[in-house]
DNA sequence: CCACAACCTGACCATATGGTCAAGAAAAAT
DNA sequence: ATTTTTCTTGACCATATGGTCAGGTTGTGG
């Protein structure tokens, strides 16, 4: 019936299904674990027969390393504002701002990834190997750059990156810690802007950027 | 035959047996999650039969919740030293030193601890309530304080704590990610010293600290 | 309208797992 | 020496789980 123009039905189902059941896999993994996860949960979650999930993903482990994969994209292209910026304050700014944005949005996906690096990396070993080392590599230089040019502080580059890392990911992974200690409660709108204000204060105070362009 | 002077066998093996099998469960639950873990695993780590674990603890969960429960009471002794402490600089110095050490001593339980708040603490959730609570609520005022007193730059109390528990539990939570990225090996002692003074320069800076009674 | 391909799913299976238990070994108490 | 208590463990069980598959349904191309 149709050459391309328009999509055809099936592969419209087959994006649709496969979307929605990586979204449900996304929660259940963030919840239980990849131990802890079952094909039936996620099924359920789904809202589709356990069968149905095996068609489009045939194992527990694909479906689990293609949502890994996708938390991995996301993650990695929050760094892009970091390039395109003039300067320490602008970029590192940017990319706290990026990082917690995705903390907020993509709680569960940013559980999946901690999960998955805290148990050893089973079936992202390679990507850290090769494209997360490269890209960190990457952005020491730019570092370290804006330091020999004085425009902040001389601090570790490598441990001022696992600063940022770890501080914006802390408000998905620790997110429970957090709202318990919040009466119970999510972070509202004001206290997220609160949460990065005060992270990017103390950082970029901390690399000794003052408010020059500070965004 | 012994009333009380020299402690019977029993006891010395019941103790013996259980750290044992304690010691083994951190590590199979840091490195496979709760649900990946299983007694078979704890038990061959710890080179004892199966049904021995039962014996000394029912139940899995009772295992687990026992091996959660002791790297609690570490996390909160670290706090020690902050309280003692004359001032901010001197306090929270101290207090990354611990905490830093923490991730480099009980890596394994770090990670177990991680992984039990990300998952939704169901078995600490009570101890977040209320030990927790308290614990922060305390030092908010200490930190409070010594901004009233102009002692360290005006920064949200509780947002500087995140920052501190997120940054140096990730050398911990995260030591596989780090050490894939220095080339495959653990950091050594003087990388290690390395990552306290650039988290405690950045920190002690990003506060307003430059350089007093800094420890 | 037909043949073909893609999609769906209830029923099923082999295996792994948490947990039990009974029978015995070791130590303590009497 | 004997009774009692604590500890040990191989064998066992009920259940849950990842995964398969055959037969059926739905959409697609001709």
């Amino acid at each position: 019936m149709n050459t391309n123009a328009r999509s055809n039905r099936k592969q419209d189902i087959r994006q649709e299904r496969e979307t929605l059941i990586l979204r449900a896999a996304e929660k259940v993994f963030a919840e239980a674990g990849f131990g802890g996860a079952t094909m039936q949960l996620i099924a359920d979650m789904a809202g589709l027969p356990k069968a149905n999930l095996h068609y489009y993903f045939p194992t527990k482990e694909a479906l689990y390393r293609q949502v890994v994969q996708n938390i991995f994209q996301i993650w990695l292209h929050a760094a892009d504002v970091f390039d395109s910026a003039d300067g320490p304050a602008e970029g590192i700014g940017a990319y706290i701002d990026a990082k917690m944005e995705i903390s907020r949005t993509h709680t569960d996906g940013s559980k999946v990834w901690a999960s998955e690096v805290m148990h050893g990396a089973p079936v992202i070993q390679d990507y850290l190997e090769t494209t997360l080392a490269e890209w960190t590599d990457g952005r020491i230089k730019v570092i370290q750059r804006w330091i020999d040019q004085g425009r902040m502080a001389p601090v570790n580059p490598r441990h001022l990156l696992y600063m940022l890392w770890a501080t914006t990911q802390h408000y998905a992974d620790f997110g429970h810690q957090i709202e318990t200690l919040n009466k119970g409660k999510p972070l509202n709108r004001a206290q997220w802007a609160e949460a990065k204000a005060s992270v990017k204060q103390i950082i970029l105070a901390g690399i000794g950027i003052t408010r020059d362009t500070a965004a």
